[in-house]
DNA sequence: CCAGCGCGTTAAGAACGCGTAAAAACGGGC
DNA sequence: GCCCGTTTTTACGCGTTCTTAACGCGCTGG
């Protein structure tokens, strides 16, 4: 799920950007004035920030140049100026893009689109952490203690498919026919062997479970 | 030094871009098409593409998916068509930017230092080190104790792939269909016979590496 | 109360993957 | 056509991983 932070200080506008981009899967976080907007960038997870120029309290330079103090997250500029000296200076006080109003809100999705893009490979860090270990999804690394843990190919398939559906029951046949195939979803004895791999290698007290809960007869379910 | 190849069929306009891109510091290299742009790209090392839409042998378009195919340098695309539809169609198929003509030279000029700062940071860092050697990617060189070490080319293939992914697992898979090609995706003795090689000219204790690491079953990950 | 079921644990043979070395095939330069 | 470096095969020993089986425990329903 991306978040947008958009800061803008009209709010018909704030208020037709929220429910347009809420309508097309985005999270919508709304500042009113610069204070708001790095108050807001500070405090939360922000994917991208539309930013228009004209605000109240603050020059939209300084709020470019406050974001780049500490963040890289994109910034997408929106201003009713035209002058090429405008967005020269928006674009080198550290802004990705710049869109002159009026502008279509195709054209804004699109670019939008295109911020993400870029910076979303490197930030889309898949982190699943517990008390007791953190999986990192993206480099198939598992961690205890600072120490990696060493998992073989089937273990790791195994928590993988738990771990990418934190909190949820995943049932005896979806979890061997997708780590053993479709004709060993009846092998139930499999995932008694290697459940019980896992508990030890993960688990405080691997007879008592925290993270790697069995639910009789269903299923097993992680919880973080 | 950053490389800006300049993709337009107007000579005019080919020549003034030259001229004055030069003029602020780039290397420029020219393309008078799609067919071109594309064979340039491949050949030497493009910071930055600015791409007029309107070319003579390809739609624009095309040329922005071949580019993305294989690499993700920036591209700011030119065009004199203000149209959203075209905009969003562009920065979809993978643009970084769109500037509608006329443009000034000073927005180009800042929307170019926009592209290279973003990308800047990551392709800026050509050097990988690890206790025991180097590995220079810009310039293909592997050092160890202060000489150079003699690569195969299929070794240094291999070796790019695991260093460009530090501490990532890379699959059996990737590695032999990115390095010998897909269809050789099932050959995994290649890949001992090599990762013995690499570790045999790199690592201090060949039998127990430190850096180019297995993991059974699964792939191989290469930690500095 | 006890039989049946599902779960967890352990152990051992089979199967597979890995590392190594060395030989054979390949390809480009002279 | 020959030589030399590189790549591709081949073979074998060894360690790891998978599979299978056996056993004990707790819960549930008859």
């Amino acid at each position: 799920m991306t978040t947008v932070l958009i800061v803008d200080d009209e709010p018909q506008i704030l208020r037709a950007l929220q429910i347009n981009l809420h309508a097309h899967g985005y999270t919508v976080v709304l500042a009113v004035n610069g204070t708001a907007a790095l108050a807001a960038a500070q405090t939360q997870a922000i994917d991208v920030v539309v930013l228009d120029l004209g605000l109240p309290d603050m020059d939209g330079l300084e709020v470019i140049a406050g974001l780049r103090g500490w963040s890289e997250v994109p910034i997408i500029v929106l201003s009713a100026r035209h002058g090429s000296h405008d967005k020269v200076e928006a674009l080198d006080a550290g802004a990705d893009d710049y869109v002159t109003k009026p502008f279509g809100l195709d054209e804004l999705l699109a670019r939008l689109r295109a911020a993400t893009r870029r910076a979303g490979p490197q930030s889309a860090e898949p982190l699943v952490e517990t008390a007791e270990f953190t999986v990192d999804l993206a480099n198939r690394l598992v961690l205890r203690g600072g120490e990696a843990v060493r998992m073989t190919p089937t273990e790791w398939s195994l928590l993988e498919l738990l771990v990418r559906n934190p909190g949820r029951l995943v049932s005896q046949q979806q979890l061997l026919s997708e780590v053993w195939g479709p004709a060993y979803a009846k092998e139930t004895h499999y995932l008694r062997v290697y459940m019980g791999q896992l508990r030890r290698k993960l688990e405080a007290d691997p007879a008592n479970p925290a993270h790697l809960l069995t639910e009789a007869g269903m299923g097993y379910r992680f919880v973080p």
